[in-house]
RNA sequence: GGAGAGAUGGCAGAGUGGUCUAUUGCGGUAGUCUUGAAAACUAUUGGGUGUAACAGCCCCGGGGGUUCGAAUCCCUCUCUCUCCGCCA
């Protein structure tokens, strides 16, 4: 969320930015302003009650000390009435304290200068792309590959689960193994620390990085326990540094974590959500730095690149887009998202999504680094998809389509062991 | 699941109702000394809120209570440890 400091020093900057998010900020953050004032004005009043409360108590045991009784005594009666009113004035303050912290969860991330309005996923600008766009004829969509060669099971999992939780078998089980494999190794490799979190979080995380509140409907939540199974590995893995300060030198914290996700999805239907191109279970590799201010949006460019080279490697057909306003997410600052062409259903999939959270996501958990004159100052949080497996393999199926099966991409074979599904 | 013990600053660890604005040690930082380093010595060293800067206020696992006054007493929740039970 934005710190209530930013607000109060750049309300007219910051209502202009979030219009190209479409989001009319002006009574809000009028109201904000107005909280604010309103807290400030009674933390000092009840501040104010408190030091004589706490300079008579004070006294008071000096007295009682001395053997003064009768005098600690009459001091004693005094306190009365001030500590009816610092309570009175406490409870005041904590009110208004939680009706402005409801506010400012409501106000999403300001956009980067540099993201353009727009309505909705129409509008995102496509700033690269590359690879070869040419449609055979005849080519399946991979639901159906996957029945021919029996290697992802739909109607197995809806037995076992229920829709949107496949059943991997035999080389299709293989492929998944090899690709979460494929995608930590170069991410290792590229300087991210592997790391293996919990799938199920409190609601502290939840809300750390954005889930909580409003967006709990999106989550599976176990209420015996109070857990949520986790919708991406952000999650889990940013909240690791959660109410950390960090020296400078020990940044950027770079991570790579797989983890199954979870989502629920609710209220999505239709024939966009077939086979693996929507699920409530999917495996996801991704990718999390916590970053210094003044080179976040280099390394956002820097991961940008990462994602990029890998899809390169599975010589997939992509392209990059630069999400508007309207599409952008409530937490991040800009995005990137990745998508590439599958060809069976000659439509463009989202595979990768590469964010800058800025300092939304750490001011809500305290990553924080000592700078200079040892003040504390928050951190920058960004993460991407290194990458989302189905949408990967469906791309993979239908565009390596041949009559004698499908062809497994040159980088994928040694973790796969086999070349040819079939 | 049962029984017991515990949670204090980066770490260790005192404090069981009144200058605690939390003892001490280690660690960190700066300085003295040294060619440099170590050692020794000296000083300094939590987070937040607030202020022009001070001051003030809050934080001893979380929440609530008793009291003029709570790290300290009471209630409650969470977590950790020990023993027993169960167990991949």
């Amino acid at each position: 969320m934005l710190h209530i400091n930013q607000i109060r020093d750049n309300s007219e900057l910051i209502i202009k930015l979030l219009s190209v998010k479409n989001f009319d900020a002006q009574n809000i953050v009028k109201e904000i302003l107005l909280l604010d004032e309103k807290k400030r004005s009674q933390q000092k009043l009840f501040d104010d009650t408190q030091a004589e409360l706490n300079r008579i108590s004070k006294e008071v045991g000096i007295l009682f000390k001395s053997g003064k009784q009768d005098e600690a005594q009459l001091l004693k009666e005094k306190t009365v009435e001030l500590k009816n009113a610092a309570k009175e004035v406490n409870d005041v303050l904590s009110e208004t304290g939680q009706a402005l912290e409801k506010l400012l969860v409501k106000l999403p991330n300001i956009p980067h200068s540099s993201v353009r309005g727009g309505k909705s996923s129409e509008d995102n600008e496509i700033i690269y792309s590359e690879g070869n766009l040419e449609i055979p004829k005849g080519l399946l969509p991979h639901w159906e590959l996957c029945q021919k060669y029996d290697i992802i099971d739909f109607e197995l999992g809806t037995k076992i689960s229920g829709s949107g939780f496949p059943v991997y078998k035999g080389k299709g089980a293989r492929l998944q193994r090899a690709l979460i494999d494929f995608f930590i190794d170069n991410a290792v490799e590229a300087g991210y620390i592997e790391i293996q979190p919990p799938i199920f979080v409190n609601s502290e995380s939840a809300f750390g990085t954005g889930q909580l509140p409003d967006k709990d409907s999106q989550m599976y939540y176990m209420s015996i326990d109070n857990l949520y199974a986790i919708p991406t590995a952000e999650v889990p893995v940013t909240n690791l540094y959660r109410d950390l300060i960090f020296n400078a030198q020990d940044l950027p914290v770079k991570n790579v974590a797989y983890t199954p996700c979870f989502r629920r999805e609710a209220g999505s239907y239709g024939k966009d959500v077939r086979g693996l191109n929507r699920l409530h279970q999917f495996d996801k590799v991704e990718i999390v730095q916590i970053q210094l201010p003044e080179k976040s949006y280099e390394t956002l460019e820097e991961m940008r690149t990462y994602v990029c080279g890998l899809l390169r490697l599975l010589n997939l057909p992509f392209r990059v887009l630069k999400l508007c306003g309207g599409d952008i997410s409530f937490t991040s600052a800009l995005t990137y998202d990745m998508e590439v062409y599958s060809k069976g259903q000659q439509r463009w999939l989202e595979v990768s999504s590469v964010s800058n959270f800025e300092t939304f996501q750490a001011n809500r958990m305290k990553i924080r680094y000592r700078a200079e004159a040892n003040k504390t100052q928050t951190l920058h949080t960004l993460n991407g998809s290194a990458l989302a497996l189905p949408r990967i393999v469906a791309s993979l199926l239908e565009n390596n389509q041949t009559p004698d099966g499908i062809i497994v991409p040159e980088c994928l074979i040694p973790y796969t062991k086999f070349s040819i599904i079939n």
